[in-house]
DNA sequence: CACTATTAATAATG
DNA sequence: CATTATTAATAGTG
């Protein structure tokens, strides 16, 4: 009886479209679940789940994972790891009046330890990137009318500073890895995105 | 070796997960994967399923789901459900200047009228200036050391993008002390404002 | 990359 | 909303 899940796990990324079968317990037909009380349990269970999903990746594996789900009833649930490019994107979508932001990680496991770092529920993260996040989003929308040239030039010269620091420590960390990583099959040069090319 | 596993399955709750040593086969820590090798095959491995989930959901909550991943390796994957309001998101993305962002006030750029329009509706107070300086000096004395590779680069996206936002602020100012205005520009392109919407 | 033993997710149920 | 029976995901291995 274990014949549609030995064939589906052959193909393991799109497909699962079969799902033909009894009514049994764990297993559910994948089309559109038609009763609504039915379908939002499912989209609550299946939220958590893929959201936790998202975060163990993006802890695991060091991944930069950025997930927005809309429900039917168009409410906006979302998950960024922590350092991402794209935070600053779905940081818009804060501004919808229905939103709600949700990160639903289980905390009774042996994980307590990493959501607490992670924890995206509590604004108090004292990471030194979300206070970062937390500066720039400040200084972005900062009245450029309440600040002085002189301000504004003290300002740029700490950025400017700062930048470079950051860019003399990302190419010696960098060089660092490439130095270390021994994959001659795959050309790791990418580190600004190219999206058109698959692994 | 694995006396301890299978008869028990009552146990939910699972607080220290440390002084365990043992291999057994489904199970991981959740923590970083230092070797390299395996977090590439942990990555694949959990990219597809988390991506089937993704879409699992979407099909059967009839959800609108969108989902990006960059590889540690900086490769980037998304999938996004339709064409809903969070694809253009997702398509911003792919537009976003990850390295410089050339801004000049001549070409007057889209963001700097997005900033501009911001101005008009917020009133900051001269203490946000203050508080970001603080924050700006407290900024080059972190210890990026201690930053991974994602979060360098995302620091260094921050930090770019505040400093160009910065300096555009400048030449406006400079402009208009000068007295150098121009006609205000026609309405171009919303640089990614989501209106209000609900049902 | 295919396979298998385990764990994790979850559909149905109380 | 908690529990349980199933299925699905996946860690380790050849």
């Amino acid at each position: 009886m274990e014949e549609e899940a030995a064939s589906m796990r052959a193909q393991q990324h799109v497909a699962a479209a079969e799902g033909r079968g009894k009514k049994k317990r764990g297993k559910v037909e994948l089309r559109r679940i038609e009763d609504r009380t039915s379908r939002q349990v499912r989209f609550s269970k299946r939220r958590s789940g893929l959201f936790k999903k998202a975060f163990e990746l993006s802890v695991l594996c060091d991944a930069e994972v950025a997930l927005v789900v809309f429900s039917p009833a168009g409410r906006l649930y979302e998950f960024v790891s922590s350092n991402t490019r794209v935070e600053e994107i779905f940081g818009r979508c804060r501004g919808l009046p229905n939103t709600v932001i949700d990160l639903n990680i289980d905390a009774q496991d042996s994980r307590v330890e990493y959501n607490m770092q992670l924890d995206l529920n509590k604004q108090s993260t004292p990471d030194s990137v979300s206070e970062l996040n937390h500066f720039a989003e400040g200084a972005l929308e900062l009245d450029v009318n309440d600040m002085s040239m002189a301000q504004l030039r003290h300002f740029e010269e700490i950025l400017t500073d700062t930048l470079t620091v950051i860019k003399s420590k990302l190419m010696m960390k960098m060089a660092e890895l490439t130095q270390i990583e021994r994959t001659p099959k795959k050309n790791r040069k990418n580190w600004l995105i190219s999206e058109s090319e698959k692994e």
